[in-house]
DNA sequence: CAATTAGTTGAATTCGAATTCAATTGAATG
DNA sequence: CATTCAATTGAATTCGAATTCAACTAATTG
């Protein structure tokens, strides 16, 4: 004969408390009928059981777990790490619990989305594309999504972002204000629809000042690739092309960037920013430090943190409200 | 009039595929009494209707959420967030979703627990100092606790850490055989056990080769902290003291140790490592750039959030295993 | 061909809390 | 004192999948 192992129930708690299993359950709801007393007794009952409410049977019968999905990318993982810190204390501050469903392809969103929702989160923020046919799926079970600086087809779609597009045009003015006429950019992926808004802007913003045919480099987001963009474009290799060395380089990223700086600096003894300025965007901490002092464009990420949390409670809560959000940010 | 709202059950399989409930819950199982043609029919069933299995009514029965609570400090977050990362793959590895318990500050450990458990996690990582109170309670509800790179009191509890102790002996060995004679050591807060257990080993290992009295200065684990140690006591402010300046400067965290760069290098005009040595601890990507090619401990992340997952898995599966195990590292 | 066996099946029950609804209590009113 | 009304209460039901167990089928054996 052995002790009892689990943890007691709502029926514990009412056989000890001298009440019906309905009454515990009404002493655990802010708003309820229930006498003070009953309260009371039972909340006694509950402490010296060492009773706490199921949250499983719980979110079986209310539908609602307190559960929000956070669909990641590796390179929301890997770049910018304060998105996902940021993310999961302003879903917390809205009383949702953060649950990580890292996606390692973009392929894999669809797959996520599906877990997610199998686990009976009440909410979905994806840093991943989704398409019309996850949206969909999602609208249909209830669950609110909000894309995280994703593009979507949909126009109905809830979405917070950064304003990739204004940034990098605004960018672009200002170099060319500043006189800057020869430029590299280094993008991202092809795949990347975010590297290609950046760099798409800014190309355009330069091609409606007159500079066109400009040098693109197509990178991976990652430091290395910027490195070897600098060596290839900016190196010994170069000799005997016609035309001359860029005067500015724009990486869509700050990783990339960085590698930009280090190759031009230590390995083709170029000085920065004199021979050569390089851009960022992202705003990520090394960059700031002495030793690159880089100059990027930062996105408000705790702004776009809270209104994505803000829309998860809104949505949830059946609160309507405006669909797209979009934020701008300040180029340093 | 209105559509089925709600997601399909498997009752609404069992209709569809002409077969009780049971059959489509036994479909869904990988070892269970059920014919392959049953299975076969039950899952396009599943499929035409987009059923999935409803996890929360799945766990209220089998007493598994397939949740694992994570409990995280802002240190963590801040200087090391691959570990979150690694910590998040290896436990989907281990077939559990992470669930995340920011703790802004270490007292608030215990609530963060308190919640997790609520939450009807299987297990715990905990990157947080828990008392013998919440391991105690954890046990009580037999959830596994498992705490990452934390020191306890309670000898029984599941660990895993890096070696910091011997790693950082390893290291004053190390440089004690290059020769250097005089240190500094900056350390993190008094109350952070890591940077104490990593401060005194170092400097334990230099007392017994006979080097004593060695300068302490007091970090915040920030790279701010790390630059105003060099101000303060590589700077001018030493005019006029006794000793001369130290040959080598110990990091408790590669993010002080690139502070102590910057100011080294760009405040003092300090040539390093021609006229100070800087080391660091934790290995972090910025470290290893070109502009600081920092030396540094590295912490074996991938394979302590392995190591953790899998103890998540045995303890949840009450497979018996050696508590306590501590994982090396390589120096740079 | 009867008997034993292994392999499948579905009706009914279970998990634990929330909620519905009818019953009860007590207070307030005419 | 009878009546109306509001406030509490508890028995019963619900959520959706897993599991138990008895019943059934088909295959194997004597």
């Amino acid at each position: 004969m052995r002790r009892k192992l689990n943890a007691p129930t709502s029926y514990d708690v009412a056989r000890h408390a001298g009440v019906s299993q309905a009454v515990v359950s009404r002493a655990f709801q802010a708003i309820s009928p229930i006498s003070a007393t009953a309260r009371a007794r039972v909340l006694a009952s509950a402490a010296t059981l060492g009773y706490q409410p199921n949250a499983v049977a719980r979110s079986l019968i209310t539908k609602r777990s307190g559960l929000a999905g956070v669909l990641l990318t590796e390179a929301t993982q890997r770049d910018t790490p304060d998105v996902l810190i940021m993310l999961a204390q302003s879903l917390i501050d809205q009383g949702f619990q953060p649950l990580l469903f890292p996606c390692t392809h973009e392929s894999a969103a669809s797959a996520a989305l599906e877990k997610a929702l199998s686990f009976g989160v009440d909410a979905v923020v994806s840093c991943v594309g989704l398409s019309l046919d996850d949206l969909a799926r999602a609208r249909l079970r209830q669950r609110p999504v909000v894309l995280f600086n994703r593009q979507s087809d949909d126009p109905t779609a809830n979405a917070v972002a950064c304003d990739h597009a204004s940034a990098a045009r605004l960018l672009a003015s200002r170099l060319f204000a500043a006189g800057h006429r020869r430029y590299l950019v280094v993008t991202g992926p092809a795949e990347a629809p975010v590297s290609m808004l950046r760099a798409n802007s800014f190309l355009a913003r330069l091609e409606e000042l007159g500079v066109e045919n400009v040098e693109r480099y197509e990178g991976d987001y990652h430091y290395e690739s910027g490195y070897a963009a600098a060596l290839k474009r900016l190196g010994p290799a170069r000799q005997g092309r016609e035309s001359p060395l860029p005067e500015v380089v724009f990486c869509v990223n700050d990783s990339m960037a960085l590698g930009v700086l280090d190759a031009a600096r230590f390995a083709l003894m170029l000085r920065v920013p004199n021979d050569i300025s390089v851009l960022g965007f992202d705003d990520i901490p090394a960059g700031r430090r002495p030793a690159y002092l880089l100059t990027t464009v930062s996105q408000p990420f705790e702004a776009m943190a809270n209104a994505a949390a803000l829309m998860v409670r809104q949505g949830v809560d059946e609160i309507p409200v405006a669909a797209s959000k979009v934020l701008l940010l300040g180029t340093l």
